[in-house]
DNA sequence: GTTTCATGTAACTTCTTATGTTACATGATG
DNA sequence: CATCATGTAACATAAGAAGTTACATGAAAC
């Protein structure tokens, strides 16, 4: 596997359910994605469990927005997915007896915990409702050009 | 495989180097490093064609430091193992035509760009010198300790 | 010059993890 | 009760790092 892109997905998925009423189901969804539903309802378990979504089993049933877009960021959806790992490095061994070890370690943790805390920060600074007037903003810049190249 | 420990494991190699005068055989380092001498050849290779080190065969071969310990960077030494990517996320799709994924995409890659460039920064600070220094500081104090103690 | 030692590299295995898929149980709706 | 949708386990696939084996290349020692 290339890269771990499931905050990617969920929030893609998220942003769909923002721009229409739902209830929309994992199959519906899946196929935007173009991936398969058990994928859907697998990244949505953590969002489900932390009240961001609601799913209904059934006839109408399906995934729908359950929490206020201008509250929950995006450092909230990646905690929501379980916290997985952000840098694709590490250190051989942690604690590590040999000094010289310790060494490299101490010199990589800095650098590495830094970059870490802002990522967080940076995710922690936008929310889904950000994330919605930003595609509002680029679906109406659409709308434009598909209009002046009408008028061309 | 967890996480890439390249970067770890190469500096290792080199602050054992900076020690005592070398030559050093795969084997040995890879003995001091708890691995296979075939790996140690392989995290060195890319050091080698920018002669940060030099690798001598047969009798009295082995690996040699061949360069100015206070020149070069941890981020330089990240980039002659070919710069593997930094972090463990990325987006789904690049280049999307989904104006969704754009959206998503444009949020994300803020915040990977800056932690990216951040820590990319970091290792840019400290060379394998300041590494070496803190390596000694490390044995006087333990040293230091070890005496304390025997006086206790 | 032949033996020994060391690197260089290809090829293969192993391990881990995200992702894709199948199968089936659970529960809600008509 | 039949249908629809989620919940989840189990298995398959794919990618990459790390470990290992095998062998070629070349340098030094004898």
């Amino acid at each position: 596997m290339k890269r771990d892109s499931r905050l990617s997905g969920v929030l893609h998925v998220l942003l769909h359910m923002a721009q229409q009423p739902g209830p929309f189901t994992s199959e519906t969804l899946a196929k935007a994605m173009d991936t398969n539903p058990v994928v859907i309802r697998r990244i949505m378990a953590g969002l489900r469990d932390l009240n961001y979504v609601r799913s209904e089993k059934g006839h109408g049933g399906g995934w729908t927005l359950a929490c206020d877009l201008s509250k929950v960021t995006l450092r909230d959806v990646y905690a929501a997915l379980g916290s997985p790992s952000l840098l694709a490095m590490g250190n051989r061994t942690e604690a590590p007896g040999c000094l010289v070890e310790q060494a490299v370690n101490a010199a990589l943790d800095q650098a590495f915990d830094d970059a870490e805390a802002l990522l967080l920060s940076r995710l922690g600074e936008v929310t889904l409702a950000m994330l919605g007037d930003d595609l509002r903003k680029r679906l109406g810049s659409r709308k434009l050009q598909g209009m002046s190249a009408h008028h061309a």
